[in-house]
DNA sequence: GTGACAATTATTCAAGCGTATAATTCAAAA
DNA sequence: TTTTGAATTATACGCTTGAATAATTGTCAC
């Protein structure tokens, strides 16, 4: 019987692996079927290992939303760049919806997380920081838009505003990546952005990229 | 050592018994934590009878989640009634966003659902059922109101418009249904209908019921 | 009545789980 | 070179799981 090779890397390559494979499984196999040693296998070590770089599993499960949230935030924000408000906006939208960010396993991840918000006070408190830094981008950009159109900006206004933009993007995003073929006859980008527009009061396409 | 009493039921309250058990548990614990032991405590009875209604726990999952969809549905189609075509979309709004259907443990469930169908092919096959359902209403709806302005129904146009509502009430129903909290300065309902009513082209008070 | 039979409870089983610990390996300090 | 100690692998443990089966109960045809 072979010894498995041993074989050392550093804890912050330990760390990404374990956490990277542990989005894979649980986009592959749901929370239900994410096992430590699934997980160890992913990411080519031993389950015991998995021990030494986190104490339980569910301190695992914790990092590894806690890195979703980062990432597709990250993507977001590059996308946007910088530039003019009505410009940065529609990059917003586009980037909420092309991949990488929509995507099945993406969606299977996020569905997986939101569901045990209600059960799970560490993921609840996990959500509500990438959520709210998540829309405060939102509003914000909104906010420059106003500043952008000449207009004086109300802050109830411009927080009702982002929330139905966030909205509309929202519930794009899940149903597009949950069943793109039901769109095949649409551009969804574009439609967001005329949408968009539409609840802001401007123009149908003044909010293109 | 007591024995537990035995007890007759019929066949279709066992299986209704049995698939609401499954959906508190499922709530409460997530997918992950639904075990039959706790199923069948919570319907009452003991853990093998479930084999005699359900072939396998996958099985019983999918009855709750098939049950989950039917009621959502039901729910809104009562809500929303007879009557003028503007009325009835304001009165599918105001369901999509008042309880029972905003409710954390609801969205708990679906998203638990939701995380499995990427997972599971007879999931998706529930989904998808349930769903199309859901937006035909919707799409219907669209249409009715459009007739009722006395406007040339044109199919692709409404096609896009049913998308953009149902996803923003899609939208708003899960992020108020997370965190409520947010949302303590609005009007919910009002403020969906108003959005709608932008995104058909309609005056913002057209939509109220 | 009573015997057969389906519905229910109780028990059992093998597999897989998260975790703990023991055994090994390797690199760097001494 | 030798020793030490952390990183890794391997093994073991106790428990829970879904499922199968055995034992019991009550109903109903006859």
């Amino acid at each position: 019987m072979a010894r498995r090779p041993y074989h050392r890397e550093p804890e912050a390559v330990r760390q990404h692996d374990l956490i990277e494979a542990t989005l894979e499984c649980i986009a592959e196999f749901g929370l239900a079927g994410t096992t430590v040693r699934e997980v160890a296998l992913k990411a080519g070590i031993t389950p015991g290992l998995i021990r030494r770089y986190f104490h339980t599993k569910e301190r695992l499960v914790e990092a590894a939303y806690a890195k979703l949230s980062a990432d597709m935030t990250a993507t977001i924000n590059e996308a946007v760049g910088e530039g003019a408000a009505a410009l940065r906006l529609a990059r917003f939208i586009r980037a909420n919806l092309t991949a990488p960010l929509v995507d099945s396993k993406t969606l299977s991840l996020w569905a997986a997380f939101i569901s045990a918000v209600n059960t799970d006070a560490a993921m609840a408190a996990i959500h509500r920081d990438g959520y709210r830094g998540f829309r405060k981008n939102v509003e914000t950009l909104i906010y420059d838009l106003t500043v952008e159109r000449g207009l004086t900006p109300i802050s109830s206004l411009i927080h009702s505003q982002s929330i139905a933009v966030n909205a509309l993007i929202d519930g794009l995003w899940i149903e597009f990546s949950i069943s793109p073929e039901e769109f095949n006859s649409i551009d969804v980008v574009a439609f967001a952005q005329e949408c968009g527009a539409r609840l802001l009061g401007l123009d149908p396409n003044q909010l293109k990229d």
